[in-house]
DNA sequence: TCAAATTACGGTCGACGTAAGGATC
DNA sequence: GATCCTTACGTCGACCGTAATTTGA
């Protein structure tokens, strides 16, 4: 389970298609695929249910969703901890002004 | 930032040397040392001091420990939530019984 | 001098993109 | 017949391990 894989599951979960979930990781169908089927068969459970229109969300999938986010959302507040545009939450205001 | 490079970074903030955490993650040291590096490359900052002895976390390093604990308690959390060990604990036991 | 981290180098595995295939309505 | 997901194939990049180099008390 890398990060990657989490955050190309939310997109296509979101999209409930993965040509759209493509674009907008800017990245082609079958990576994307195999990416979600990677994490498929090492959670051993079947996320989407595939239809003629496009992927629909199962139970595991749901709940793999939840889980997805609250990662990905750790992650961005790490990154966002260490980001140049803005300080530290906690360090307080430089003395300097 | 993968979940690679945050577990390496965890493992050696723990052992306080690189060698260790390399016995500990089954690799050699190089490896290691790049993936920290390329974390510190990625955050802009250094997480260690090197010194003859070992690598003592800096400052940034003890922020990124936590917000990587915490990280990694949640991909640790959703693995449980599909391992075939247990069933999920929201999902209520099998009627079978 | 001694211990430890880091960089250089070659080899192997994984991932991507294009093209072809299978399935459903 | 059209749309979408999936698999096959060739190529490139990333990561690993061994060996050599640099760093710091």
């Amino acid at each position: 389970m890398s990060l990657l894989q989490l955050e190309s599951f939310v997109v296509i979960a979101e999209e409930g298609h993965v040509g759209r979930a493509a674009q907008r990781l800017h990245v082609s169908q079958p990576p994307l695929t195999r990416r979600l089927r990677a994490l498929e068969d090492e959670l051993g459970v079947s996320l989407f249910a595939r239809t003629p229109r496009g992927m629909t969300l199962r139970p595991d999938g749901e709940r793999l969703l939840t889980h997805a986010r609250e990662i990905l959302a750790r992650v961005d507040t790490a990154r966002r901890a260490f980001a140049p545009s803005a300080g530290p939450p906690a360090a307080g205001p430089s003395k300097s002004g």
